[in-house]
DNA sequence: GTACGGGTTAAGACAGGGTTAACGGATACG
DNA sequence: CGTATCCGTTAACCCTGTCTTAACCCGTAC
């Protein structure tokens, strides 16, 4: 199921957009003003987020930007009436994904929609990392050539994990997008997240793979080489 | 430096993508239709490409959907006049990740790539200086290729004085920065401090950056020779 | 000398993560 | 119909990392 959030002060465009997007199984949560927005980015799990630009507290445009400085980069569709190059490339430059303008065909907004979400979170169907390669299809990982036995919860543990890295995920996240909405009370991500790691250190002559924790916030998984890969491009890079 | 890749017939407009996108530091590759383009694509290493649909050998929704059948994930942006949503639609349901008509302001054009090109080469926001990198997007501080051992509060308060360099921070708006209103009342600020200049006189060999003492005010860090805070992220970096 | 600002260090409290085992529900199979 | 197995949840327990606190050090200014 595709979990998006939708910024708009635009009751009526709000829901029509909402009821739309449930057509087409996508679960859309509405805020109707920035701030409200970014209280349920931070307690939610998106695929993406819609922004409208002309709000009350705390308009489009500088929620991106928030969203952005707090360092998560979940895909942000832009959806304003301001047609204007500079307005476009504002939005851009505000760290925006995709820039809509009204009035559009409900079906295009679709269309950008699940492209935003899926990207991170969609149908491909090998996910690799480092010498993991999950296969979506089959359910199954493989790390270097030996399968690893994971139970359904723990593979959908790992998917989520893989598809965030390299960057750590809040355990609410985590949950909510491993058990949706019915989730439980107790320390069961952690006996998962343990579970996980012992079939990963099954095939220990693996440095390579990392599931770390990061204190206070969550998980996350990473492949050793990525962070020299980071430093390399850094060097010739950064223009 | 951004790779990208262009399928276009018309050599003229092909000409002028690739010129403009070299004035933005984005090398751009081209082929002139679709078999080509395959060719291309599958030689060479691209953070995304653009396809033009109306081309001869093969057109862009064949090509693009070639791709995708492969398995090839990478991001694809469609370069057409044809504008009926009935086309946008077929773009999108080939596998496209976004869908620019022509004729199109340059300038749009290459926010869409960049933000195309950076979202899946993992190019986040970061914070740099001197040889310090604030990656917040993994909550890792990597000082000459090591990464930073930073507890959350350690971190944060890296974090806060990286943001003021080179200016100086009152320990009352730093206090305010990393705890809010509920401060300890003790002398846990200068345990803090003491804890980040651990890590950073770890790797000794860098005279580069330096964690300064105002007296009687507050902390500064800063790099040896160049004071300035750069940052990069998502903001197109426009230097 | 002493008062003060800052630096260093260690101890303790505590939260949070890690580990393990047991229970109950579901499913498959005899 | 009963048994075996697997899986997810829960709870109890242990252990590590983190933060605060306080004591002590040093230099300098008065």
């Amino acid at each position: 199921m595709i979990n998006v959030l939708l910024v708009e002060d635009d009751i009526d465009l709000a829901a029509t957009i909402v009821d739309y997007l449930d057509i087409e199984s996508i679960n859309c949560d509405h805020a109707s003003n920035g701030l409200m927005g970014l209280e349920l980015i931070q307690r939610n799990h998106y695929q993406m987020m819609m922004l409208d630009i002309n709000m009350p507290k705390m308009d489009g445009l500088t929620l991106c930007n928030t969203v952005r400085e707090k360092g998560l980069d979940i895909p942000i569709l832009m959806l304003t009436a301001r047609d204007s190059l500079e307005n476009k490339l504002q939005g851009f430059e505000a760290g925006s994904d995709d820039y809509l303008v009204k009035p559009f065909a409900m079906r295009e907004l679709v269309a950008r929609v699940q492209v935003l979400a899926k990207r991170r979170s969609g149908e491909v169907k090998r996910l690799v990392l480092g010498d993991l390669i999950l296969d979506l299809n089959q359910r199954s990982a493989q790390l270097q050539q030996r399968t690893l036995k994971l139970s359904p919860i723990a593979f959908k543990l790992l998917e989520v994990l893989v598809r965030a890295s390299p960057q750590p995920m809040g355990r609410q996240h985590i949950m909510q997008a491993v058990w949706g909405d019915e989730q439980p009370d107790s320390n069961s991500l952690k006996v998962h997240i343990h579970h996980v790691r012992k079939q990963l250190d099954a095939s220990k002559h693996s440095p390579l793979l990392k599931l770390e924790t990061i204190s206070g916030i969550g998980f996350a998984i990473k492949a050793a080489d990525q962070g020299d890969l980071e430093i390399v491009g850094n060097k010739n890079n950064e223009n």
